[in-house]
DNA sequence: TATTGTTATACTCTATAACTATA
DNA sequence: TATAGTTATAGAGTATAACAATA
């Protein structure tokens, strides 16, 4: 892999380190807004892909199915999924987004988004710009793992 | 790329996504490492500010004593820290990082940059330049979190 | 009395193994 | 027999409340 880069090299363990970074801040943020990292993550696949399979949503999720039973129970308890039958199959159990879910989805997203904008107005508008450059370039990493692991993912 | 940017506007939901999607990467691949979350910023915290009160370690992560308490537990079991007794106050704990610990750190660093590099890879050189012009702008986000909390900065 | 830390208890989240129901 | 999901059980990690030891 000796190509030619433009002027900037990437440092993994520097970038490793910034996202670790990240990675604290944003699990300190998630934890203001009452509702667990594995609850909203599962909700947001939900959003993506539509009403899952249970099992499907372990696999997506990277957890156990016993685990995404539990998980899914917690979440028809808090009313944000819901288990519905499937009528091709009777032993499969689809899990539907409610409305309510969808709701908490968008408030989470737009009280982050509006965190973020509060940290980045104290940032240069040169980081500002980086980090709008480097939004979807982080998207195409995430992409770059996926491909890897799934080899046909649609995000 | 062109070199010549637009203003590049900072669109604070997108990038809230995006680094929902990378936090959900990096949890999966810290799985493979066999340390937890907890565990592994912990002994960072140590790495970084050396040995510490086990009240402060707990104020630094963001957790309770109690939990601190079961948390240092853990890792003096696993090797990877220590209690002292602090002459000055009887009363105090002081939280030490072991070599094996540190060894720990140092792989868990090395492992988790080469496999960022073998993703980065698969990019285009500008998107490993944008990923490498946003990583110190991160750092600098993730200050001014810690400014906002530190300095009691009302928002 | 205030502080530092631990113990007691309970809840979330996860895993593995054993089980039920359906195919 | 194989698949989809649940139940049983155990352990990590967290919180609040009550406690012990020291200042």
């Amino acid at each position: 892999m000796s190509k030619i880069h433009p002027p900037a090299e990437l440092d993994g363990a520097a970038l490793a380190n910034s996202l670790e970074r990240v990675v604290s801040l944003l699990r300190r943020l998630a934890l203001a807004d009452g509702i667990s990292q594995s609850k909203a993550t599962t909700l947001r696949t939900l959003e993506t892909y539509g009403p899952c399979r249970l099992s499907e949503l372990a696999t997506l999720e990277g957890v156990t199915q016993p685990a995404m039973t539990q998980l899914v129970s917690r979440l028809e308890l808090d009313g944000y999924a819901e288990r519905r039958a499937c009528a091709e199959d009777a032993r499969v159990v689809m899990v539907h987004l409610t409305p309510a879910g969808a709701d908490l989805l968008r408030r989470r997203r737009d009280a982050r988004a509006h965190r973020l904008m509060e940290l980045a107005e104290r940032l240069t508008a040169d980081d500002r710009a980086a980090l709008a450059a480097a939004s979807s370039a982080l998207d195409r990493l995430v992409a770059a793992h996926h491909t890897d692991h799934h080899r046909s993912t649609p995000t």
